[in-house]
RNA sequence: GCCGGAGUGGCGGAAAGGCAGACGCACGGGACUUAAAAUCCCGGGGGAGCUCGCUCCCGUGUGGGUUCAAAUCCCACCUCCGGCACCA
């Protein structure tokens, strides 16, 4: 008898045989209820590592035990593949992107197919596909014609080593998300999506998400970052135009001594007094050379200067110098910052080091600030004074009370503020999908007519990175007669930021070849939203604002009947070796090639689902990928023997006792554990309880001689094991099935029921506890009330004995757990 | 600085107020074998006592609290990880 699991032979037979049965293949209408299981889809970078592994290996027991409880299950995959590397393995290794893509693609869809995963590749789409893209540009015009998509100038975020602009969410700690580069900043003509427009209910719709991690909603919350406040503005004497400051603390208006503008900000050359005209552009110059890095690095001095003129605060007619400073940032609020040294803690210091006024105006209700002796900001709350007519208000009532009185007077008004900024779009990149736009000389910005889709990227196309679009240099591409007026015109040659691709494929998958739209609307309604989402926790902010952000606009222009696209989030932790994320510069990668060739799939899947729960990082082990091969071949031994006694289909005897009772107790405890833990993903201990049956059974073969055995409860307890393995470890779990005497694949079987009747002990062992120590144990029935419970616990003679002399205050007793006595 | 999350044996982890350490790895002992591998069985939190069966004490980052009972709940603190960060 073959005492391994041939894992070879038998994963390449079940391989061929699910793909010639179309066993994944799920229909759009089919009468079952639906669930949509998806995991975030790769970028086709070459092979797939551990991270993809474990994403991909969750999302395949979701799917396959979602199938067996009766759900039609939509169960896709598909390629995030457009985007910087395959440019720049074409400008390394001189192979063009398209082909390097879609051999990569070929690559990874083959070991996807290797791990086993159950999907309907029918359905598999590519973003770099002319059939898909047509459909991204598609959506890019249908927020160019609701105003959503729009071009401006504007400083950007360029990184000099990628030569393209990033968007903000793409510039990490100042530095290029991709390569680590400062980034630094242009100004350039660019597309922006509007995603302001929907600042506030993306924030107030995460209340809608129960089924999401609060550690994203929290990011998602801070990224949009909403505070409320005034908007004050405050004339500039012999100027029409004022200067607008926005602030969370309207009541401390009272205590302005100086107002900062950005270096930037459109009025500091309007009003620099001319003798500080050279200091100012100097200033500014040196502002502008330092990288978005250096000048926003940590605690960095604040350094500013006077300008030489003054503005006028709305309530006290009182005259305020006015400063450039670097630590006001352009882009935030109006650009502009009014200066409250008492209480801000910037402002204070920057008040100490150019030696402006401390103005104290709420007091703390136990003490008294003095301005010379404060040693920073005081920032509580207290009760307002030098504050004209609202002096001895309380400062929270105070912040209403002010803004209604700038209001009545039109001196400002009250405004809530987001950090969220619009989304840049723009890419001086190839390998993407080409914004849909034309520019003619009579008639401006022109979209390209829908019946126009796709703008097809050009195959020759010269690779440098120079800053501009490789586009531009391509003059069939860029040469168009406009869709208008048929006069010579220029399409746009940049392309679109990937995240754009990525918004909104989850919606084709339900009409993945549909030609007459996007997508079909009743295939849309039958499976949105995403029940199950699965992907890396790096994806919180960028990718899942963008999508939601996509999918609220769809739905208000009518396309789709979701507002939120991803019901349920699970983000998976990630794959570490030696504590450490694996990564080529520290040279611990475990490839899950290696690992397949030498385990199998089933081995690889079952590890990493059992070494640490899906949320949390996992330590690669090699040792413990051995100990789930010994498990999977301890399991093929064990059914594979007992496969001679097992004969063919038979019931459990009624009324089993003894032994053979105690086999059926186990079979359904593990139905009912292994069912809990998938449904709360707790597949770590769903594996554990796997193992414990097995043991189980070995223990019972060990213990029970043949003659005794039930074969009915044996095989319940043989197809049970098989039947609850078959979604972690698909392969191993199938072969066994048939060998069982089934002519229908395990992964079409209804998920099994336990009976509670069964799960009941006639007599169970109780704790007893002395002040909570636990001092010995009796059996009782399980039936038994606590007053019982208590009386057999009583009755045993070593209790009694150190109970003796002792005076009882009070006795709790949880049926069926323990007895706790409690004495003096 | 602000906001999250986590700290449990040699290791990964389990315990949804009720026997801390399931399951697995590593380790030790035994069986099988000429031998090894594979496999099977048994044993492991720390300390102390002893009639060798068991008994007692201490143990879930630290200190306090709630409770008959706390890894779990509350308060304070320490450490590590993640996110945001001159946000006005």
């Amino acid at each position: 008898m073959e005492d391994r699991y041939p894992f070879a032979d038998v994963e390449q037979k079940w391989q061929e045989r699910w793909e010639q049965q179309g066993l994944y293949t799920v229909e759009d209408f089919d009468g079952r209820p639906k669930y949509y299981c998806l995991e975030m889809f790769p970028y086709p970078s070459g092979r797939l590592h551990m991270g993809h592994v474990r994403n991909y290996a969750i999302g395949d027991v979701v799917a396959r035990y979602k199938t067996m409880q009766g759900f039609a299950v939509l169960h896709p995959m598909g390629w995030d593949a457009f985007g910087l590397p395959a440019e720049n393995a074409a400008i390394k290794h001189g192979i063009h992107p398209r082909d390097w893509t879609w051999e990569n693609i070929a690559f990874m869809r083959r070991q996807l197919q290797q791990l086993g995963a159950s999907y309907d590749w029918r359905r598999e789409i590519a973003t770099c596909h002319p059939g898909y893209y047509r459909w991204t540009q598609w959506l890019f015009l249908q927020f160019f014609h609701h105003g959503l998509a729009y071009k401006k100038k504007a400083p950007v975020n360029w990184c000099p080593s990628c030569a393209t602009v990033l968007a903000n969410e793409q510039v990490v700690g100042g530095a290029c998300e991709r390569c680590k580069t400062p980034v630094t900043r242009r100004e350039l003509e660019q597309w922006f999506l509007k995603i302001t427009a929907y600042s506030q209910r993306l924030l107030e719709d995460l209340a809608k998400l129960p089924g999401w991690p609060e550690k994203v909603k929290v990011m998602q919350e801070n990224w949009i970052g909403r505070s409320e406040g005034a908007l004050v503005h405050f004339p500039v004497p012999g100027h029409d135009e004022g200067i607008s400051v926005f602030t969370t603390r309207p009541d401390t208006l009272y205590g302005v001594t100086y107002m900062v503008l950005a270096p930037e900000h459109p009025l500091v050359e309007k009003l620099t007094a001319p003798e500080q005209k050279d200091a100012v552009a100097e200033f500014i110059a040196r502002a502008r050379d330092l990288s978005e890095l250096s000048r926003t690095a940590a605690e960095a001095e604040k350094s500013g200067l006077f300008i030489g003129a003054y503005c006028e605060n709305p309530l006290t007619g009182e005259r305020v110098p006015i400063f450039i400073a670097d630590y006001v940032l352009m882009e935030y609020g109006t650009g502009a910052v009014m200066g409250v040294p008492a209480h801000d803690q910037r402002d204070f210091e920057f008040a100490r080091k150019y030696g402006l006024p401390i103005r104290v105006v709420i007091q703390p209700r136990d003490r008294e600030l003095e301005p010379e002796t404060m040693t920073g900001a005081y920032v509580d709350e207290g009760i307002l004074v030098n504050s004209g007519p609202f002096n001895g208000m309380d400062n929270l009532a105070a912040i209403r009370a002010i803004t209604a009185y700038l209001e009545e007077r039109g001196w400002g008004e009250y405004q809530v503020n987001y950090r969220l900024r619009d989304w840049l779009i723009s890419r001086q990149r190839y390998w993407g999908a080409p914004i849909p736009i034309v520019y003619c000389d009579r008639c401006g910005t022109v979209p390209v007519p829908e019946k126009d889709l796709p703008v097809v990227l050009p195959y020759d196309v010269a690779f440098k990175p120079t800053g501009q679009s490789p586009l531009k240099d391509c003059p069939e591409f860029v040469n168009v007669a406009c869709p208008r007026c048929g006069a010579p015109a220029c399409r746009e040659t940049d392309t679109m930021d990937t995240f754009i691709c990525s918004s909104w494929y989850y919606f084709r998958y339900t009409s993945p070849r549909e030609e007459n739209g996007p997508w079909d609307r009743a295939k849309v309604d039958r499976w949105l939203p995403v029940d199950q989402y699965i992907g890396g926790v790096e994806h919180a902010i960028l990718h899942l604002l963008y999508s939601r952000f996509f999918t609220k606009f769809l739905y208000d222009i009518g396309l789709v009947g979701c507002e939120e696209p991803f019901t349920n989030l699970l983000t998976q932790g990630m794959v570490l070796k030696d504590g450490a994320k694996m990564s080529k510069s520290k040279g611990n990668i475990v490839s899950p090639e290696e690992i397949m060739a030498k385990y199998g799939a089933d081995t690889t899947r079952l590890f990493i689902l059992f070494a640490a729960p899906p949320e949390r990082d996992l330590e690669w082990s090699d040792q413990g990928v051995e100990g789930c091969a010994r498990f999977l071949n301890r399991v093929w031994r064990l059914v594979n023997g007992l496969l001679p006694e097992l004969g063919e289909e038979a019931a459990p005897g009624e009324n089993l006792v003894g032994v053979n009772r105690e086999l059926r107790r186990l079979t359904h405890q593990t139905i009912k554990k292994v069912t809990e833990d998938i449904e709360r993903f707790q597949f770590n201990t769903a594996v554990s309880a796997i193992m414990e049956l097995v043991n189980g059974v070995y223990q019972f073969c060990d213990r029970v001689p043949p003659v005794d055995r039930d074969p009915g409860a044996v095989r319940e307890a043989v197809e049970a094991l098989v039947v609850l393995l078959a979604p972690f470890a698909p392969h191993i779990g199938e072969e066994l099935w048939w060998r069982l005497g089934h002519q229908e694949s395990v992964h079409r079987q209804a998920w099994p029921k336990y009976n509670p009747a069964l799960l009941v002990q006639e007599r169970v062992t109780v704790v007893v506890q002395i002040n909570g120590k636990v001092r010995g144990r009796v059996m009782v029935p399980a039936s038994a009330t606590p007053e019982e419970m208590q009386e057999e616990a009583l009755r045993e003679p070593r209790i009694r004995q150190l109970l003796a002399g002792k005076t009882m205050v009070k006795v709790v007793a949880v049926p069926g757990r323990l007895v706790n006595v409690v004495v003096k």
